[in-house]
DNA sequence: GAGAGAAACTTCCTATCGGGAAGTAGGCAC
DNA sequence: GTGCCTACTTCCCGATAGGAAGTTTCTCTC
């Protein structure tokens, strides 16, 4: 392993993981990846915390957020599943906890460059659900139409 | 609604998909696009069914599958999850169900254009997940060995 | 002509999971 | 001391996912 260059260790990766297989590490992390909640957070932390013009592709802002602050953004979002969510991705090395010892105690969340990365694959989810939502429900509306 | 004019509708619609509110349309798209069988399906369908080979960047081969190979492809879904996904999906106009009176029943799904556009990113979700894997991994146990 | 078998579901039961609400800790303000 | 603040944690219950068995329609075998 730590004889291994980054380049041959990425390569070998791509041959071993396979998200389709059940077992495999990666479909696991796939699995906990294509979450709701994590879509959302990764989202409010990489900085397109706006209604977000679908066309305006305004520069990432990835900020600190603090619990409440999300909490607030994410409008029903339990605090069970903030709180659990954030965890999971601090544990996946996604985004980093900071505790600061303020008056009433103040957490903060923010990214790291691997969240970063992941961030830009949600970014593009949330994206494309804002600008397809139209066609979807024409899409809906014929269905049901043609079935009645 | 009806008596507004495109310019202002328009300009209403940049606000009115908010994928962050509990209550807006695209959050409930977004809700359901974030879902793990969605995302593997739509990886199925779009032609990423290989374990995927390092250097071969192979080209999309959005091609159409029988129940039974999306079954076998997906190690690990229910036939009932299977079925409930494929037909959220065909309602929603992301692929299109096409039953075959052969011998036994042949039905097979094709992904439309606008699935395709979604498959873009879940296949970038995926891909993320196995090349970024190892580097997960290697933060889960640096997590757990500080905090044990 | 009585099974057996195959594809694509459908139904039922149960284990697991998510949401809602209420409780906790520790410090400060009154 | 009473109450309020943030950031949780815990408990309960309704919703949901998974597993397994049943269904349908045809054809092929014995």
């Amino acid at each position: 392993m730590t004889t291994m260059k980054a380049a041959q260790k990425r390569a070998q990766a791509k041959v071993e993981y396979n998200a389709f297989l059940a077992g495999c590490p990666s479909r696991q992390l796939l699995d906990r990846i294509s979450d709701k909640w994590v879509v959302l957070i990764l989202c409010a932390l990489g900085g397109d915390n706006s209604a977000g013009q679908p066309g305006a592709a305004h520069a990432d802002a990835p900020k600190a957020m603090r619990y409440s602050e999300i909490s607030r953004l994410l409008i029903g979002v339990s605090q069970k599943m903030l709180t659990q969510t954030l965890r999971s991705l601090e544990h996946d090395g996604l985004l980093t906890r900071t505790v600061t010892p303020t008056v009433p105690v103040t957490v903060s969340y923010e990214l790291t460059d691997l969240g970063l990365s992941l961030h830009h694959m949600t970014r593009g989810l949330r994206s494309w659900a804002q600008t397809h939502m139209a066609e979807v429900l024409a899409n809906r509306e014929n269905y049901d139409s043609r079935t009645s």
